[in-house]
RNA sequence: GCGCCCGUAGCUCAGUGGAUAGAGCGCUCGCCUCCGGAGCGAGAGGUCGCAGGUUCGAAUCCUGCCGGGCGCACCA
């Protein structure tokens, strides 16, 4: 249960009933009217800014309005009491009945508690990492990946229809130079002395066992070979190599894909020129000069015709070339084509997960999906700024130069999978993240992860306690689901299950904002909740999780770290991160 | 020059229309024969970059300015 869309409905069926009834004008537009946590928790369980947002069209003070839908709550057995607060806020206090009862909610929905039917089965394609296939993936990959990822659970257990996609760019220069890389790599596995790399081919050694596997699949007889007659094959030859490197990189951090697009298989398919067909019969393709870029000039600029598409009539401050100068179709052309195709499957939902150097791209591709499909389909980009990666606060430099780059693989063998993909999430998309080797493994307060991880194998630790003192089977989940909730009644206690019931609406919200390192802040909120519980039995012996001398309670509070523990892992597996059951 | 993002406590950051703006670190003061002290509690610390505007109400929305990052024909 979603405590506080529960309430909306019933405060909203309450106002009806007072418009109704002629105590409120008819036709009043509810949409408006939320039912939040109060931000000070000395102010009640829950608030609504009802009359606030009613009064003028009602007519009527903010006040008096709260007063008589207070009245009208008033019969509702789950509130206990109701205040008129401040400019106009309602605040309601809920039975203690009813928050134990959120314990036993949450115990059956296991860690399904927290989905919801906000999406509505709507179809969302979520296009995260596309990485070039020209090499393993990097730190800066990462963050992209985890991102992706974890957005993509979000939206899932929020409801939504959800394919996870990858943009293979195999179509571009880019690819050719890996090809001219990989056949360098060949000649030296056939003995040859290669020498020093030259500049604009791929320096990494990766490129070494590609080389030797062309060399032992075709041995000598390519060597000799014009270029045009090997670089097709050996460029086909290399694509599959790096994207097993990928998909390797990637299952690693356990990222895995519903789909790789290929673009050169677009281009084959004729999809970019079916799409730029489509632009063009609605009259948003033309040939014309675009202005010098103002500021800096590139050395090679020069004034020419080009084929562009009138991106400025969908909010780009620009026209967009679809054509370069010797006729093939540009990245962006390709990429319209790909965003059609991704129309065409029946998203109506886009979600792009790209690096911050791609902002200055965002409006024309949104610009392209809206001249598309005529605002049917919504584009969102999510940019992700860059990792620094540091150790003990001193930044680790990275040499680009010699291909010497950090990548993915290293960083997840340094620290782990769940640290990476912890840590990934503990900004917000658009913020820079430090990403400190050092810190991420220390074990105290000031690192997320294992403070949300303590948590919940401190949560099992009690357990497996538990079942020591009472016996194993007398500690079950039924046995759990059984308990006498009513005893719990501390105010702490009480404030850990109010926590635990906030996380339909985390999950909701978040899935709105399309924002996923929201559950990092939320986890680490449970855990502080449930640390100073457990501290609190510290002091009073009486507070403490396991009693010997009273069973009835000791099974309540199992219940209660039981569904602690159960949001933690909940909330974790949206991240993709596993729950640890010992530290 | 233009566009996008960012500017919140000494530091690193949450908080996308609600009440007295929060957390961690650091600082000050407390709490360990006890379910894992790898932790917890209390305190000090703020013109939410600046100036206008919208609103019953603005850190949040709009406009302008200041400061920082990224990007800026045909590459991807």
């Amino acid at each position: 249960m979603n405590v506080f869309n529960h309430f909306l409905d019933i405060v909203q069926t309450e106002l009806q009933q007072l418009m109704a009834d002629g105590f409120l004008p008819q036709g009043l537009a509810l949409d408006r009217v939320t039912v939040e946590p109060p931000r000070d928790p000395s102010h009640g369980d829950l608030s609504t800014n009802a009359a606030m947002v009613l009064a003028k069209a009602a007519g009527q003070k903010p006040r008096d309005l709260a007063e008589k839908l207070a009245t009208a709550l008033a019969g509702n057995a789950d509130i206990a009491s109701t205040e008129v607060a401040g400019p106009g806020f309602l605040n309601l206090r809920l039975h203690s009945a009813f928050w134990q009862s959120r314990v036993g909610d949450i115990l059956q929905a296991k860690e399904n508690y927290g989905n919801s039917n906000l999406g509505q089965n709507i179809k969302v394609n979520v296009e995260y990492v596309s990485a070039n296939p020209t090499g393993p993936m990097h730190i800066g990959h990462a963050r992209g990946a985890v991102v992706g990822d974890a957005l993509a659970r979000l939206l899932s257990k929020a409801g939504h229809d959800v394919a996870k996609e990858y943009y293979v760019n195999d179509a571009g220069a880019q690819v050719d130079v890996l090809a001219r890389s990989v056949f360098l790599r060949y000649r030296e596995a056939l003995g040859e002395d290669i020498g020093e790399i030259p500049a604009g081919l791929y320096p990494g050694d990766y490129l070494v066992p590609v080389g030797k596997a062309l060399a032992d699949t075709h041995g000598p007889a390519l060597k000799d070979q014009d270029e045009a007659d090997w670089l097709p094959m050996v460029r086909d030859f290399a694509i599959d190599a790096m994207m097993d490197l990928i998909r390797s990189d990637l299952e690693q951090l356990g990222v895995a894909h519903d789909l790789f697009s290929s673009e050169r298989a677009l281009v084959r398919d004729g999809a970019v020129d079916r799409a730029l067909e489509t632009l063009d019969q609605a009259g948003l393709i033309y040939t014309g000069v675009l202005e010098p870029p103002k500021g800096k000039l590139p050395d090679d600029w020069e004034e020419r015709p080009q084929t562009l598409f009138k991106a400025t009539e969908f909010g780009d401050d620009v026209d967009r070339p679809v054509k370069k100068s010797d006729g093939s179709w540009t990245y962006f052309a390709s990429d319209v084509a790909y965003h059609q195709d991704k129309v065409n499957r029946g998203f109506t939902q886009l979600i792009d997960v790209w690096g911050a150097d791609h902002g200055g791209y965002v409006k024309r591709v949104a610009a392209s999906v809206k001249a598309m499909t005529g605002g049917k389909a919504v584009l969102d980009v999510k940019l992700c700024q860059l990792v620094r990666l540091m150790r003990d606060g001193e930044q680790v430099r990275m040499s680009k130069r010699s291909g010497d780059f950090i990548t993915l693989r290293e960083l997840v063998d340094e620290v782990g999978r769940d640290v990476v993909r912890f840590i990934m999430l503990t900004r917000k998309n658009d913020a820079p993240l430090d990403f400190d080797l050092a810190k991420v493994l220390e074990e105290s307060r000031d690192n997320p992860v294992f403070y949300v991880q303590y948590a919940h194998a401190r949560a099992h630790s009690v357990l497996r306690h538990a079942k020591d003192a009472f016996g194993a089977d007398a500690v079950t989940a039924d046995a759990l689901a059984g308990a006498d909730l009513s005893q719990l009644t501390d105010e702490d206690e009480l404030g850990l299950v109010r926590t635990l019931a906030n996380w339909p609406r985390i999950v909701e919200q978040a899935a709105i904002a399309h924002e996923p390192h929201r559950i990092a802040f939320y986890l680490a909120e449970v855990a502080a909740a449930f640390h100073a519980l457990w501290n609190k039995g510290r002091e009073d012996a009486t507070l403490r999780f396991i009693r010997e001398d009273a069973p009835v309670q000791t099974m309540a509070r199992l219940a209660l770290i039981t569904a602690m523990a159960t949001v933690v892992a909940s909330g974790l597996n949206v991240m993709g991160v596993q729950p640890k059951e010992s530290m």
